[in-house]
DNA sequence: TTCCAGGCTGCCT
DNA sequence: AGGCAGCCTGGA
């Protein structure tokens, strides 16, 4: 058996890291192997010593997709000096920006809405087990690609609501359509300003800023964009507790914080808050203990700080 | 059991 | 412009 070809990313990379970050929600590991489909080819990749070896798939497509080529050292160069960049470094160190498909990664997220990862995994590996084109067999299971705009577009809502897409399975049959229509220009997506790439991502049912931000990041890799989560807006409140959270300013204001790079600094703050903060009420104690108390906790959380 | 999770939409002021 | 309720479902 020849060996697989073994790829070098340009400084760290943590495999494991990248593809369990939030950006992706399909990938499976086994063995020290993750397994999924990037578009329609199997991908079957493990992290070596010496880099990412491609034991199943195009390494140049892997490469691609892994965004090996961002120059992690030079970025980290111009790290925010704040406590909590700072802290999402040190434990996100290797965390790449993969780039993903445009519409597995807008059909995602709009299912991502009000749902935990877990929930979101289940969804996508379900839509692909049902109805997304079989790419390939691994350890004697098959791999599915996400199902196509088209596809989707033909299956009633109700099908779409078995597998708990609840609400949100209008807003993805809708866009689907919009997709398979050519009502949605995915070139101005691609290819257009950030104005230009927004506007029409706002167009596609089911996406809001939010999502918006999160196609121009994870799928067009536009460093300069910044999905705004409940998360990310923890962190606003911490650095201006007596600004508003819900406005562009706040993404003004974080891209003055965090450069042109303020994409990656948002990715790794997400996911080293949610795994350190994670837990039910971490965050509210965190907060009690180092956060800025000027600011009343909101409507939805004072039932918590503020028992009665 | 209750609470809330990586929001969007329509309607209100 | 900005605030708010409603929407589905399941994990902790």
């Amino acid at each position: 058996m020849t060996p697989s070809p073994c790829l070098i990313p340009k400084g760290p990379f943590s495999l494991a890291e990248t593809l369990d970050s939030g950006q992706v929600f399909h990938f499976t590991e086994g063995h020290g192997e993750w397994v999924g489909a990037w578009d329609h080819q199997l991908l079957v990749l493990h992290q070596s010593l010496s880099g990412v070896e491609v034991r199943v798939g195009d390494p140049e497509a892997a490469a691609h997709f892994l965004a090996l080529d961002h120059d992690l050292d030079r970025l980290y160069a111009t790290w925010p000096t704040d406590p909590l960049s700072v802290g999402a470094l040190a434990q996100c160190r290797g965390i790449r920006i993969l780039r993903q498909p445009l519409w597995e990664c807008t059909a995602t997220f709009i299912t991502s809405a009000q749902k935990q990862v877990a929930h979101i995994r289940a969804i996508s590996l379900a839509l692909r087990t049902r109805h997304g084109r079989m790419v390939g067999l691994w350890d004697a299971q098959p791999i599915h690609a996400y199902p196509s705009p088209a596809l989707l577009a033909t299956l009633p809502e109700s099908e779409l609501r078995a597998v708990g897409l609840g609400y949100r399975a209008p807003l993805l049959l809708a866009a689907a359509r919009a997709f398979a229509e050519d009502q949605i220009d995915t070139r101005i997506i691609l290819n257009g300003t950030k104005e230009e790439a927004l506007a029409e991502c706002l167009k596609i049912p089911g996406v809001g800023v939010k999502v918006a931000n999160c196609i121009l990041l994870f799928a067009v890799g536009r460093m300069d964009a910044i999905p705004i989560d409940v998360w990310i807006r923890r962190v606003l409140e911490q650095y201006r507790p007596q600004g508003r959270q819900r406005t562009t300013g706040a993404e003004a204001f974080l891209r003055g914080k965090f450069g042109p790079h303020a994409g990656y600094v948002q990715q790794y703050l997400y996911h080293y808050l949610r795994k350190t903060f994670g837990r039910r009420g971490a965050w509210e104690a965190f907060k009690l203990g180092h956060g800025n108390p000027r600011r009343a906790p909101s409507r939805r959380n004072r039932s918590i700080t503020e028992p009665t």
